[in-house]
DNA sequence: ACCAAGACTGTGAGCGCTCACATTTATGCC
DNA sequence: GGCATAAATGTGAGCGCTCACAGTCTTGGT
């Protein structure tokens, strides 16, 4: 007769990992004292903690996170989900910065930052799963699009959530934070008037984001509903500028001065310009939006509005902290500043 | 006297989540069933996949990942690891698509890629904690350089593990997918040469990285020993690229070719070469290597060696699978092949 | 010497799920 | 109609951890 009461429920394919009863047994206390040893060492004599460690050691014992996750309800660990196709995230240098500033923030709570690119659809499905099913505490979402699934939702599951840049349609609901986009376009646009140009351009960011409105918004505070002809979109890419600029001169050649809504668009109409033989600044006067490295990388330097993407991070992972934590939304509205250099 | 059994041993603050349990009694069958209906659905009547169905939507259920992850010791999940300061994976082209290669062969599989870059030494620390404790099912190395803590880390928890490019000292007991660098250099090389070119340079990766040291040998079997003044070293970004064509131009003036390692440096060298008044390929000639979109949007176009980025992301998330699945280690290399364009 | 207060330790229950097995029910075949 | 077989279901154990609680062992004040 076969031998089969040893076999364990759940073969598995490697060799067992050593659980904390194991470590208990090496070191010779109970399970409950290597507990507390690995979390936080209180009430634990120095000789059973010394023994403990040495345990670990020994067993090479690593906690599986997935016991401690179920009792704990804590992963530890936040998504910073992208919802654009994956090449925006290696485009915009604002990516870059907010990435790294939210996982400086999220190390000092030593809290793992998980980067998620939502490009497809089906991406966004499945990433809507991942995080709903507990494998995150929290979800930092970037550069989302109004009416945007994901954001629907995962607002139906209480997961914590903080936007990057003003959730349109469910500012009472979700927490964001955001840099004071219409103030720093009007800050720019009157700049521009005030050098004494009379004819003023603008190409927009996408009008589904709240950058793209609110910047908007802020020339108009300005100028007044003005010509429509003066008003282009583009989506924040270095091509989508160089489209814009081309059908701004195609529509009033007249311009003398552009408020472009992001310093790569910036730069896409700098190059059509120069292109078309006209001069930066003394033709036509440009604008930028974001004070991002490319302002510092353009001939010439680019005139710009700085958003203030180290602290918006670091406000970012504050009130996911706080949300997990249990407290309610709140929205963080940061400041934005001229910042003057050649090209305007 | 107060009335305390009633209170939840772990208190949660949100309202509870339903369990299992709860979408069991309102469908009206056990647990059992609704994992069935959860996990393909076998063995399920029709009624009762139904109102299992009708039950999730109604209670708004979502599985517990962790729960479901201690007993089938699987997440689902794989990380992809970038051991590179963050700003290379912006610059550099081919994490972009090795990214999307993998996020899409995963993908298919239904498992959702992790992205973590570990930049500083705590990073790699926090990461090496976090994919240990078994939070992903397995790692994807990239850009791994010789003698990293990470891989020896990981390496030691049985974790699988398939790395980008030869993990230098680790080729028996770690799985990897490479190109075939050292061909790819000589095929290079050999172009140069038969083109007529007799001075040919070289500007290497880091030399603590396979694509640095097998390029370098490649380069080495075509030409012998050769003038050590003409080998420079860079670290793959443009910057470095053209750092190294000036100290190649100070220490030997004569070149009239140089293989330059990654099409990024290639992008550097040029710019260089033109700032001293040299024409690209007439006075000297540029080879790269890569075929990145970088290759075609440089003057002149770039003749370089395509490394098949595509197969390798698919090569490597296969590995990795199918080392999840029990599976010994291998190695997959695959072929480089000579775009010859214009820049030789 | 005695007892209260504190420090430390061990124990059992239970987090929410899956899986093997036992059990029940439906189906085919002679 | 009876029985083997398959399909569908329920049940209990257990994944590896944390946490509350109940003990045990020190102390020190009187």
């Amino acid at each position: 007769m076969t031998e089969n009461k040893h076999v364990p429920p759940h073969s598995r394919s490697q060799r067992a990992r050593p659980t904390m009863d194991d470590v208990a047994a090496v070191a010779g206390v109970s399970r409950g004292t290597v507990s507390r040893a690995l979390n936080g060492g209180h009430n634990v004599s120095g000789p059973a903690l010394e023994a403990v460690q040495r345990a670990i050691r020994k067993t090479g014992y690593v906690v599986n996170q997935h016991a401690r996750s179920l009792v704990t309800q804590r992963s530890d660990s936040v998504a910073f989900i992208l919802s654009e196709p994956q090449d925006r995230l290696f485009e915009d240098p604002n990516f870059n910065v907010l990435l790294r500033g939210c996982t400086r923030a999220l190390g000092e709570h030593d809290i793992t930052l998980l980067l998620t690119v939502a490009g497809t659809q089906e991406d966004r499905k499945r990433i809507s799963r991942y995080v709903t099913a507990g494998h995150v505490d929290g979800a930092l979402l970037v550069s989302d699009h109004a009416g945007s699934p994901l954001l629907e939702e995962l607002k139906g599951r209480t997961l914590p959530v903080v936007t990057c840049g003003r959730p349109l349609g469910h500012e009472r609901e979700i927490s964001y934070v955001a840099a004071d986009d219409r103030d720093g376009a009007r800050q720019m646009v009157s700049y521009l008037r005030s050098r004494g140009h009379r004819t003023i351009a603008t190409i927009t960011g996408p009008l589904d984001t709240s950058g793209g409105v609110d910047r908007l918004a802020g020339y108009h505070d300005v100028l007044g509903e003005g010509d429509p002809r003066l008003v282009v979109s583009g989506d924040y890419t270095q091509a989508s500028g160089e489209a814009a600029m081309e059908q701004l001169l195609r529509q009033a050649p007249d311009i003398d001065a552009v408020f472009v809504c992001s310093d790569l668009m910036a730069a896409g109409a700098i190059a059509v310009l120069r292109r078309v033989g006209k001069r930066v600044p003394d033709d036509v006067a440009v604008g930028g939006f974001d004070d991002s490295k490319v302002a510092l990388a353009s001939t010439p330097l680019l005139t710009t509005i700085r958003q203030p993407l180290g602290r918006i991070s670091g406000e970012m992972v504050r009130l996911l902290l706080g949300h997990i934590a249990g407290e309610p939304p709140a929205a963080v509205i940061l400041p934005t500043e001229l910042v003057v250099r050649d090209s305007a």
